[in-house]
DNA sequence: TTGTTTTTTTGACATGCATCAAGGAATTTT
DNA sequence: AAAATTCCTTGATGCATGTCAAAAAAACAA
């Protein structure tokens, strides 16, 4: 939640929270089609988004993790566009979007507030197509490294170490790769001695030559 | 914009429209790291909307028209995060967001309306992921296409002509695509009897053709 | 018109990642 | 604990697309 709210505008905002709702690792939140009501706060866990196109191939959108809110996707066609599935034990804070919008409208704090978290995904998202649309292999596992590391570490969790919460085949979708490649770009970084990687685990030894990698400043 | 709004909203709405600016071909209506002030709705004219990585690279983030919302990205940081060029003589509606907001409280009709604008760029660059992530060139091609007529034909526009209004390269770095492979993919087409193309004029000949491999039913 | 620049097309060749395959490690189920 | 399943790693090979190059066509400028 966003700072700028007085003690009666921060009640107001709980209130807009219909309830809480657990779903369980594997489980989804919604599915693509669903009809759209809520936004959602992730409270706790770990998400995936994923749209599937007509012939059956899945892309992962996004990772999501606390204190990150999704849904935005059902706005536009009061349905959802994508699944939104927990990639481990979640708890989610149910947020009706009328009464998100019927709320906005008295709040100017918290109107701007929905608006930057739309536009932040918008941002994010055109990040994702910069990466997708011209980095290799290698800058994509670095870029994504270098994310959900920041991440963590703003949530108070270490800058070098993470447990990934997603398989190589969910990191490959993410990054529009195979998961072999994931997993020689894993097993390449830890010979170069930037992570070690073990299994799920992963400890960034040289988040400089991570950085390098990512904005590619190659030395031949 | 929206329908939906009685004779006295429609007047509020048209206030919030500060001024028009027109941009000439090839100039910017804003750049990555503008301050962020206003959103912009297309008259006329056709812009693309770009990011660069540190080291130079540029990724097309789309492609927009007549009648589209730009500017989003920048609510979140209060600057811009991509830059707008015009590839025709354009003219834009100037929207500046605080009244864009203010009025929103007003009239539940905008604020649904405005959710709806970034909902529907959410879900679209959702679909370019998929688009980078999963499919080959042709499907890449092929989807650019159809997209391009469809938005075209709603604006009463022929649904099997068009004339692209930004280059191979453009083209390619939308769909993650070198300019050389843009211009055999089209090549392919014409060569299949699925469209004619004389440099920027593209007639398509064979719609359920290019559905087809945009689905990737591919007939081996 | 003529010259210059930009854009597009096409060919030859290179390469990064995908595919196919197999075995090993970890996790879950029985 | 054993069996089954899922996930991960690694090797061999292939292919779609990238790269390099050159020329043609179109757009623009003088």
């Amino acid at each position: 939640m966003p700072v700028g709210f007085n003690a009666d505008e921060m009640q107001k905002v709980d209130e807009v929270v219909e309830k809480r709702r657990r779903i369980k690792q594997g489980e989804r939140l919604f599915s693509s089609g669903d009809a759209f009501t809520s936004l959602y706060a992730i409270r706790t866990g770990f998400f995936k988004t994923c749209v599937a196109s007509e012939d059956g191939r899945e892309q992962v959108t996004g990772f999501q993790m606390a204190g990150e809110i999704i849904g935005m996707d059902g706005i536009v066609a009061d349905h959802h566009n994508c699944n939104a599935v927990a990639l481990e034990d979640a708890e989610v804070c149910v947020m009706p979007f009328a009464s998100v919008e019927e709320l906005s409208r008295e709040l100017p704090v918290l109107q701007r507030h929905v608006h930057k978290i739309m536009s932040r995904e918008i941002v994010r998202e055109n990040s994702v197509m910069m990466l997708l649309g011209n980095m290799r292999a290698e800058e994509r596992l670095a870029a994504f490294l270098l994310n959900l590391v920041q991440r963590l570490h703003a949530r108070g969790l270490s800058q070098s170490e993470l447990v990934l919460r997603m398989t190589r085949e969910e990191i490959g979708s993410y990054l529009g790769l195979k998961l072999e490649t994931v997993s020689r770009t894993f097993s390449k970084f830890s010979d170069d001695g930037i992570i070690e990687v073990k299994q799920r685990y992963v400890k960034i030894i040289d988040a400089d030559a991570l950085k390098k990698i990512f904005n590619s400043q190659i030395a031949y």
